[in-house]
RNA sequence: CGGGGUGUGGCUCAGCUUGGCUAGAGCGCCUGGUUUGGGACCAGGAGGUCGCAGGUUCGAAUCCUGUCACCCCGACCA
């Protein structure tokens, strides 16, 4: 963290957290507003973070046996409908095509607010023996859902994701294949994203529409509120017995597909900006930053600056590397690159040609450290390798000091009124307690975490006897 | 969908209460010059159907009606 706002026209997070998060959105260049109400420009400095995660998640993926696949942009209305909770849960928010050119469709479409239905109607005709299983299908795509009030990144009506459908012959390994995608999600949150998560499983109340059981990362905001980061959903069979997914087995009998899905979206751009971002704006991971160094000249009309600068830039070709040669004042380029997030700012001028070394500044710290100019390639390694290491302890850190425990109601209000962030608080299972719980203090039941601890024998809303440990937090 | 707010050059806004002459400022942009280690300075220049549609009036950025959009806060969701 910059010891100092050194960014005006930032609201800083203290005095008002939304508005700084939309002054940071704006000032570091990531979007722009549209003509479409609810839908946002996603600008270069934003699309290009959008396509590092893009491209670390898919190897990822891939390393597990995932295909891409592509699939229509339009549901049938009636195909929605196949499957009762989720045309439920999706219905109210859903944008319907009604007309092609002219003339009216026969049957209405919707634009996919999410693809399972379109999964299920091609698996259906595309599984037909075990020997087909299982299926491991990804699509990058966007999907669209009608929401009421919008922020970008967190929520928009339009939003880009990737949504993995798969097809297992048991539902041991649907499950398996649940969790090994939301262990994928949660290793790649903490060693690129640098963003520390909970692992757990969501109560039946929070689940995904017409999901068996629904697995999630939920990570925490500056502000102490919590991001679900990404969702692992297992399906059972009960969709594929909505869609009569069936293949015959070894033993010559016809039996249904378990299914799973999982997503993460544009959102972890969000994430990425609230967990780490400061007074002075973004604050990117090395792995994740469209541009890792930034090279500013000082005095850059005098004999020699541009051509080192242009000589470090190419020692440094490994690394994503620019100078900024603008005709701006240096101290205009360093705020412009705070403001943009860039992990290491590299300070080369006259005084620096002389004495054979260079000035290296962290984003992340603001610690400026001289560097022999030979040793520039290693040092910035090193230093990008720190910044990204130490930016996940930060955040771990962060995270820890706002986890809290409580035990019965009044400690939880007191906690989550006056120290924002997770409560640990054991819980009986029921939903009237959750409900109960959200009624009063606006927190939702954010995961049963893997890592389970007894806290108490009881729950702490009803006294009854305890089932599970609950992360409790006020969320986005 | 409820509450609140805002629409005036690229951006932030003033002007509106109490209608009046050529609609202003700062920033940004362009040109020239001087500068450069934390948002430099001087000089000159370009750029606006005042969100949109009606209405009132001799006259509307200003008043009235409607409408659209965006932002913030809530409820719902990735």
């Amino acid at each position: 963290m910059a010891e100092k706002k050194l960014v005006e026209q930032i609201t800083s997070m203290e005095e008002d957290f939304a508005q700084w998060y939309t002054d940071v959105v704006l000032k570091s260049d990531l979007i722009g507003y549209t003509s479409v109400k609810g839908c946002m420009a996603i600008k270069p400095a934003g699309y290009a973070i959008w396509e590092l995660i893009q491209r670390q998640l898919d190897d990822r993926f891939r390393e597990t046996g995932v295909q891409n696949v592509y699939m229509p942009m339009f549901i049938p209305e009636s195909l929605l409908q196949k499957e009762k909770d989720h045309v439920e849960g999706f219905a109210p928010e859903v944008a319907w095509v009604t007309h092609g050119g002219l003339q009216p469709l026969a049957e209405r479409l919707c634009v996919r607010p999410t693809s399972e239905t379109l999964f299920c109607d091609f698996y259906k005709n595309d599984i037909h023996s075990y020997r087909d299983l299982p299926r491991v299908y990804n699509q990058w795509c966007s999907v669209v859902r009608w929401e009421k009030e919008t922020r970008p990144f967190l929520r928009s009506r339009e939003f880009l994701w990737q949504e993995g459908h798969t097809a297992h012959a048991t539902a041991d390994e649907a499950e398996a294949r649940t969790i090994q995608m939301l262990n994928v999600y949660a290793d790649f949150c903490e060693e690129v994203l640098a963003i520390p998560v909970i692992r757990g499983r969501k109560t039946d109340k929070e689940k995904f529409a017409g999901a068996k059981a629904t697995y999630t990362i939920e990570a925490l905001m500056h502000d102490g509120k919590a991001l679900q980061s990404g969702t692992s959903h297992d399906f059972g069979d009960g969709f594929a017995k909505a869609f009569g997914i069936q293949y015959t087995d070894r033993d010559n009998t016809l039996k249904y597909v378990h299914q799973t899905s999982w997503g993460v979206t544009t959102r972890l751009i969000g994430a990425l900006i609230m967990v780490h971002g400061d007074n002075s704006g973004l604050v990117l991971p090395p792995k994740v930053a469209p541009t890792q160094v930034v090279i500013v000249p000082i005095q850059q009309r005098k004999e020699g600056v541009l051509e080192k600068a242009a000589q470090l830039k190419d020692r440094l070709c490994h690394f994503r590397v620019k100078v900024d040669d603008t005709d701006k004042s240096p101290g205009w380029k360093f705020a412009e690159a705070e403001m943009r997030g860039i992990p290491l700012r590299v300070e080369i001028g006259p005084k620096d040609l002389a004495a054979g070394k260079c000035v290296l500044v962290r984003r992340d710290t603001g610690e400026k450290i001289e560097c022999a100019l030979d040793e520039i390639e290693t040092r910035t390694g090193a230093l990008l390798d720190q910044i990204q290491s130490e930016m996940l302890l930060r955040a771990r850190a962060h995270r820890d000091a706002h986890t809290f425990t409580a035990y019965h109601m009044d400690e939880m209000e007191r906690i989550l009124n006056e120290t924002p962030g997770f409560v640990k608080a054991m819980w009986c299972g029921s939903q009237a307690c959750e409900d109960q719980i959200k009624e009063r203090f606006a927190a939702t039941s954010r995961c049963m975490p893997f890592e389970q601890e007894t806290l108490s024998d009881v729950c702490v809303c009803c006294g009854k006897p305890a089932r599970k440990m609950v992360y409790w937090g006020k969320a986005y």
